[in-house]
DNA sequence: GTGAAAGCGCTAACAC
DNA sequence: GTGTTAGCGCTTTCAC
């Protein structure tokens, strides 16, 4: 069924002109006159001429394609710097391959692979630490495709990193609790996240600042960024001595795992418990409305698309940058006042 | 800094072979001896050698490679539908190209000319319906490119089709609420939606299987699938003389907005009103979770990818196909009986 | 089983 | 300003 593709040899015979002139005047490059190229435009317009990106992409060895490695493409707050990418990109020209890695090795080694034989010419990734991303990064700045760290591991190499600033967005949730007259407030953190040990950082700043100790009753720490550990966190939080009056969950995750235990135990928010979130994906939507550090996603997305084609289209020879954007805490209907609290209780 | 590539002829050199058995080798077709074929792997290794696929493309015109238009890439229902595309593709060696066209016609355009451009070997689209959409699409066909239609609008020319039953979710999510007791059961729904037409359909064959009349003062139409929406509609339904018992919001969006309006009401579910929603992409995670409507959307997306590169691989010889498939209601905690409901209000 | 050579559609020297 | 030509890295006859 694939009919003869129509070429610039088609378009450049019908309009009379040479190749390299109707090349010019359809890739926008070099000399043509006004008159020509406009006669050049018709005739490929009447033909129905299609310009074929993958002989170009082959003779320059620019596919104007770059490549996002995300953890999974069905989890919003990764599509939403996807968004940003994919806006950028497309005002500047470039395609996305959006993959999954799954947090897992050998989808991550094979993507790379993936994206060294489609001759990307730079790769986004957002994805926590693993072996064959240090890897297959370092094999991709060998061969001279830049790589973009936005929100990602700080732990590999990148050519240029966009990330957030976790530390004043989690100090920020802390210091509204404490403001509000919360003591027992207890943090819900993930082992071995590097995203969780800076957020937990602003946490104890914000503690350390009001002179207030850490209990280590309330500092609780689960496997994974998941809903099922943070019901299961929550349960053993409401049942101990020391129960908190408010809870900072390190993930939304974690906190819609807490708001299933809070439904449960009928517990009522905030009368009887505030609760904070961080990634504010949700939050907006769920009920009642959650108070949660929000990131911004879409324009980390953005930022990391100008960043790498920046750098593409500079031959990859400037010097490493790292920006962070301020993360904002969103004050919403689950956090309210120690004394209103206190008084409910009575 | 791009160095010099490796291409076949290197390893061809290096392994002591001609450039048409290395070829055959790496590329995995035609007769190689298996002596041959690991040396020529084991140079291939040895020298970094990375398949060109670019160069594949331009030879044979098989990129590998299919476009996936959806309205919004940030849009969770949609990314689960991308999820089960790229899923398949993946394991059958394809890449996706996934984009936003914001139902916008200009946009549309210029997405398929990409894809034509990018010698996309197969299109897959879960859009409503728009003026380009049908042309373009009508242009793939033309060229030789088949087109799945995963969700998207039935009025324009696909290849294939699949899509849910529309019509039987919400005809069950009416029969749950009227064996619930319901009678004054409001709909809301969206004006020119195909989608909305359809599972409008659903609801009356279920009133007509009852013998219940509908009224229209409990079917409101609003312009557009959104929150605001259906906060308003909600508005005006609690306000007028003939109040509903229950709601049936035909798309998430729109129940979002009526939850608002309760909760601003504090009107209490299910003792003073059922709601039902269609879509369940956030429905599990709010508070309370929402009975509704689940869209196979997952499986919709492997469906989709599999009929496309069915298709391509069988050259496009085969009939048009379309499948169904089934949508199910999930009862949660946001529907109860007419009968609890009018002792509680005494 | 294997190799030589032509060519996919485009661009980039270079000559005119 | 424009045309001629070589060649990007691969596959594909067609001999051998």
């Amino acid at each position: 069924m694939t009919n003869k593709l129509i070429t610039i040899k088609d378009v450049a015979r019908e309009a009379k002109v040479g190749v390299s002139t109707a090349s010019r005047a359809l890739g926008g490059y070099g000399y043509v006159s006004e008159e020509t190229r406009k006669k050049i435009q018709e005739v490929a317009k009447k033909i129905g001429y299609q310009y074929n990106l993958v002989a170009k992409g082959l003779r320059t060895s620019k596919t104007l394609t770059i490549g996002y490695v995300m953890p999974n493409i069905a989890n919003p707050f990764f599509t939403k710097i996807a968004r940003g990418i994919q806006d950028i990109a497309f005002e500047l020209g470039y395609n996305v391959i959006l993959c999954n890695n799954d947090n897992d090795t050998i989808k991550t080694e094979r993507l790379f692979k993936m994206f060294f034989s489609n001759r990307v010419e730079g790769i986004i990734f957002s994805t926590p630490y693993n072996q064959s991303l240090e890897k297959m990064t370092e094999i991709a700045k060998n061969i001279g495709i830049p790589v973009v760290n936005c929100y990602g591991s700080t732990r590999v190499y990148s050519s240029d990193c966009i990330i957030g600033n976790s530390e004043i967005g989690c100090y920020k949730a802390m210091k509204h609790l404490i403001e509000l007259g919360h003591r027992a407030i207890s943090i819900l953190k993930v082992r071995n996240s590097g995203i969780s040990r800076k957020r937990f950082q602003g946490c104890l700043k914000a503690l350390d600042e009001y002179g207030i100790d850490k209990e280590p009753e309330l500092i609780l720490d689960v496997d994974d960024f998941s809903i099922i550990n943070g019901y299961l966190a929550a349960k053993i939080l409401m049942s101990q001595a020391r129960k908190p009056t408010a809870i900072l969950a390190l993930n939304e995750q974690l906190a819609l795992g807490i708001l299933q235990t809070i439904r449960e135990e009928s517990i009522s928010i905030p009368d009887d418990l505030s609760l904070v979130s961080v990634d504010d994906v949700l939050a907006p939507y769920l009920n009642p409305p959650l108070t949660s550090v929000s990131i911004p996603t879409y324009e980390l997305g953005k930022g990391a698309a100008s960043l790498l084609i920046n750098r593409i289209e500079n031959e990859n020879k400037i010097k490493y940058r790292r920006i962070e954007l301020d993360e904002e805490l969103v004050v919403r209907a689950t956090t309210g006042g120690i004394i209103n609290n206190i008084q409910k209780r009575r």
